[in-house]
DNA sequence: GAGTTTGAAACT
DNA sequence: CAGTTTCAAACTC
């Protein structure tokens, strides 16, 4: 198939342009001397020698590692037309004229290699980096950047092939969607001698990705990387963890499913066209049933204002149809009547989602086309409180290891509500209780009252199949116990299906990390990004758990920023001074690296100025 | 499907 | 910061 129009100009810069000198990738190399100082890995005279300019990038942080999609864009002025630097698959590559950054995307479902050569305290990347560009470097091209990058990036020669082919392809590409109409976060569709490229890029991108908030790109950048409101990058830092961290529902590629932004942005960028917006879960549906992505591409595109032209009758009527589907998909949508879906109250709105067609809301003004509003709105939330947008629920990769484990009875001792419910009546054994929701028992932090939370209560007693037991017979029914079993099957998971946003719980005007590096950030960017774009920690990866792992040891992380972090006053709390408590690590209880006896590789990256509009 | 319950979010 | 109100999900019938 021929996909010229498929292919999605994000970048308004030519590749070709680009010196490697300036290219973000070497620059992002140049500036690991955390690894070199830990490694003490000359890799910096490859490297070094190569000035770079242009604004430091990040490389793919841990987070990376659970991203099968890699976006570069840098904003390099190349002088060479004939490569234009046209974006391929939105999802892909992007080159634009603005700042400098990489955004990468992940899929956990596919091992990536990068782990490897973290766990090998970075050697291996830092050798594979070097040698690559050794190997490249006489003839440093765009492509060879790319090639190196990605196959540090992927790992796999497959993976990183398919992304070079991707890029090369974008390269020569003369056809750019600027407006981002096409945007779709489908694979490319590839003709039969790219197919293995294109397959290996299937797998990449498998699992679509629901479109999401741009909330930080709006304005100015949006524009370079499609004018269409729809199209969806994921914010500046994103994690959108609050879709990662709730969903007990979903499915376990919900898991898989987050972006990471943040200075490394991960981006969904999808596109655009709402009507191709179908929920993640509609395209991993597709994909799990073997249609994959290239039918999801063929779906019959809705105009934006046909989306927004049905009728809440309508789309209700959807709704039920799909609703057997939709339920047991766990796919959420919302049904907000009153708050517009501008409001914490809304579940797309929290997530980080655009609501789609199938939500039931009224008046919604959670909508591309009502972006600004929307991202006016997250901003003031954030500002009252900064992890408004934050997950709930964190855990450690240990804890989703002791979840899935035979040692399933227990609550992942680390896995906690962040802020801890306040339950009255439910006795945290309904959804009603955020804890239960999200699969984790109640902590010290919990102010609920008659807890036994089947997770774990707050005093300290755990979860017990007896006592599981003997709840569901005093509630007159086993459904409580299900809901255990199924919250515990999907423990890790979020209660939202859909596409994480990528969001920085804290927002880029709070700076909340000190613009230099806490024991393992990196200098941080003015970009809320920083706090997870810096975290660099790595562990021993459980590939069906890498996301939800790397997230949460992500959430620790900030955890830990805001702690250390001289900037101790944040509200972090919610209004009602609910507190977003810090998790304590118990002197015993150390962070998931830690646990894992791994190393904690720390990298100094610099984070990407921050393509926020707002000061 | 309508109504109730619940607790988070928002407001005062 | 505490109390109250609003809201929408979860739940019940």
């Amino acid at each position: 198939m021929d996909t010229p129009e498929k292919c999605i100009t994000q970048i308004g810069t030519p590749i070709s342009k680009l010196k490697v000198e300036d290219s973000p990738v070497f620059n992002f190399i140049n500036n690991l001397s955390p690894i070199k100082s830990i490694q003490s890995i000359p890799i910096t005279q490859t490297l070094s020698s190569l000035n770079f300019t242009s604004p430091p990038s990040v490389f793919t942080s841990p987070h990376a590692v659970s991203h099968k999609e890699t976006r570069f864009r840098s904003e390099n002025n190349s002088s060479d037309p004939s490569k234009d630097a046209s974006t391929c698959n939105k999802e892909v590559v992007s080159i634009g004229e603005e700042k400098t950054l990489i955004q990468t995307r992940v899929d956990c479902k596919t091992p990536i290699v990068v782990n490897d050569v973290v766990d090998n305290g970075g050697m291996n990347l830092l050798k594979m980096c070097e040698d690559n560009v050794k190997a490249k470097s006489e003839t440093p091209d765009w492509e060879t950047l790319i090639s190196a990058t990605t196959e540090l990036i992927y790992g796999s020669p497959n993976q990183s092939e398919a992304f070079s082919c991707l890029l090369k392809r974008t390269s020569n590409s003369e056809t750019r969607f600027r407006d981002g109409t096409l945007s779709t976060m489908e694979p490319i569709v590839s003709n039969t001698d790219e197919s293995e490229s294109f397959d290996a890029l299937s797998n990449v991108y498998r699992g679509g990705r629901r479109r999401c908030l741009d909330f930080e790109i709006a304005g100015k950048n949006k524009q370079t990387l499609g004018e269409s409101s729809s199209r969806c990058v994921v914010p500046s830092i994103g994690l959108h963890l609050n879709a990662i961290a709730m969903s007990s529902k979903e499915d376990v590629n919900v898991g898989s499913e987050y972006s990471f932004s943040g200075n490394i942005k991960v981006g969904l960028q999808s596109s655009s066209t709402a009507p191709l917006l179908h929920s993640q879960h509609d395209i991993m549906r597709e994909n799990e049933t073997g249609k994959g992505a290239v039918q999801a591409v063929e779906k019959v595109p809705m105009s934006l204002e046909e989306m927004n032209s049905i009728s809440p009758k309508k789309k209700k009527r959807k709704s039920e149809k799909a609703g057997g589907e939709a339920e047991s998909s766990s796919c959420k949508r919302c049904n907000c009547k009153k708050s517009k879906c501008l409001k914490l109250y809304c579940e797309c709105f929290a997530a980080g989602v655009y609501c789609i067609e199938g939500c039931l809301c009224i008046d919604c003004f959670n909508k591309p086309i009502h972006e600004e509003t929307v991202l006016a709105t997250r901003k003031q939330i954030e500002s009252r409180n900064p992890l408004a947008f934050a997950p709930k629920v964190i855990r450690s990769s240990d804890s989703i290891m002791e979840v899935v484990g035979d040692d399933a009875s227990k609550t992942p001792a680390s896995a906690r509500h962040k802020r801890g419910c306040n339950c009255k009546k439910s006795n945290c054994l309904k959804k009603y209780c955020e804890c239960y929701q999200g699969g984790v028992g109640c902590s010290i932090n919990c102010r609920c009252e008659g807890c036994k939370n089947a997770f774990g209560r707050k005093d300290g007693s755990s979860f017990e199949q007896d006592e599981e037991n003997e709840t569901s017979i005093k509630s007159g029914t086993a459904k409580t116990q299900q809901n255990v079993v199924e919250l515990f099957n999907h423990a890790p998971l979020p209660s939202t299906p859909r596409q994480p946003l990528a969001q920085l719980p804290i927002s880029s005007n709070n700076s909340l990390l000190p613009p230099q590096s806490h024991y393992h950030h990196g200098a941080s960017g003015s970009s809320s990004s920083g706090l997870y774009n810096n975290s660099q920690s790595f562990r021993q990866p459980d590939m069906s758990l890498l996301s939800h792992s790397r997230i949460e040891t992500i959430i620790e992380d900030i955890d830990e920023n805001l702690i250390q972090s001289p900037i101790t006053n944040i509200k972090a709390g919610s209004p009602n001074s609910k507190r977003v408590s810090l998790p304590h690590h118990d002197s015993s209880e150390s962070t998931p690296w830690r646990r894992n006896g791994g190393r904690k590789l720390i990298l100094s990256i610099p984070t990407f100025p921050s393509l926020t509009p707002h000061h």
